[in-house]
DNA sequence: ATTTCGAACCGGTCCGTCTCGGTTCGTTTT
DNA sequence: AAAACGAACCGAGACGGACCGGTTCGAAAT
């Protein structure tokens, strides 16, 4: 008793990858707050349309293309001891924030993610709270082993971690570099 | 050489208030994205120009506005040890944060302070960057009388605190409670 | 047959500038 | 002292431009 589908059109796939890439172009040239759905659709070759008709809102788009281009795949290594994991779970995240450009990306979704509720829960719930939980194995597995004292708050270490990182990101605006990622592990790895 | 003063109309302050509180209200109710300035305008009884000629955009209107509101001084607390500074401080700091619309006002410009480049320059340096150096200056103080082990990096404990205070705010929405300050207070005067 | 596609076209909102007549000052002249 | 003057302000609103979100269209693909 499933439900009757006709066959229709498919989806144009280059259509999709055309969108994807001209927002990820367009972003790293007009910025975020120039950047418009016909904007998007005048340099893909496509109508606004197609774009209403897939993706909810810009934000949408570039979060998006932002995992297509990138390989947003998340790591819990296992290097045997809790600094070796950490620092190499740091490595693999911070691959992207190497370029200004993700960096620029990844600040406008956040600021979007303040402003439009609906955008922000996707955002929560899709990308941030991923890599929180990711952590949160990494160290639930460190303490099971007893390289880690208990933790007062479950989630604590990931909230130190990601807030320091966004607040740099954010506020202070200090590059995302290996100097992070030595202070970090030896801030939370050595007490 | 003084500069020429030229002689005119002074600036009146009764437009000023009546635009400040306008922006507080109204940002309570339609949110920020359903602030514009024309609205401040017509909710003030002002002109559109009265606003322009004296705020660059809605954003540094709110700003204004919110350190007008509440009392927006810093404190050094001096309380003898270091976890009683750090505590007061952080009891005076999120004083304001215990309002759901403050913290609204408060994500919204940190989400414009990404967005607007002009804006995010004034924010950093007139509102993050304050806080960040009060907290220094406590900081400085319990080190010099060794209550507190040197630092790897200079402001190291600031990026910590507002780190986590902001990811809080941005990210998991958790509530600013009296909670979080005895988790900041026993996570970096204790060890 | 059904759905997607590119394209064109609205109605509406807000921005930022500008203009207008009128008001409040400090300065200058009488 | 009193009046005239000019500068910067005021509220109100018109204006062009940009963009949004949605609709409709014929053509194309399956």
């Amino acid at each position: 008793m499933g439900p009757v589908i006709r066959p229709g059109r498919k989806r144009s796939e280059e259509s999709r990858q055309a969108i994807l890439s001209a927002a990820a172009d367009l972003v790293g040239e007009v910025g975020y707050a120039g950047l418009s759905i016909e904007g998007i659709a005048a340099r893909s070759g496509t109508g606004k349309q197609t774009i209403y008709r897939w993706w909810p809102s810009k934000a949408d788009v570039l979060l998006e293309a932002l995992a297509a281009k990138a390989d947003l795949h998340i790591p819990i290594p296992d290097e045997g001891s809790y600094p070796a994991d950490l620092r190499a779970f740091l490595a693999a995240s911070f691959a992207l924030g190497r370029k200004p450009q993700v960096i620029e990306v990844l600040r406008a979704l956040m600021a979007e993610a303040q402003i439009n509720p609906a955008f922000g829960e996707r955002f929560r719930t899709g990308f941030l709270e991923r890599r929180r939980e990711a952590l949160g194995v990494l160290v639930e597995r460190a303490r099971t082993r007893g390289d880690l004292p208990p933790d007062p708050r479950p989630g604590t270490v990931a909230d130190l971690v990601f807030g320091l990182i966004w607040y740099r990101v954010l506020a202070t605006r200090e590059p995302i570099d290996d100097a992070l990622i030595d202070e970090l592990v030896s801030l939370l790895a050595a007490g």
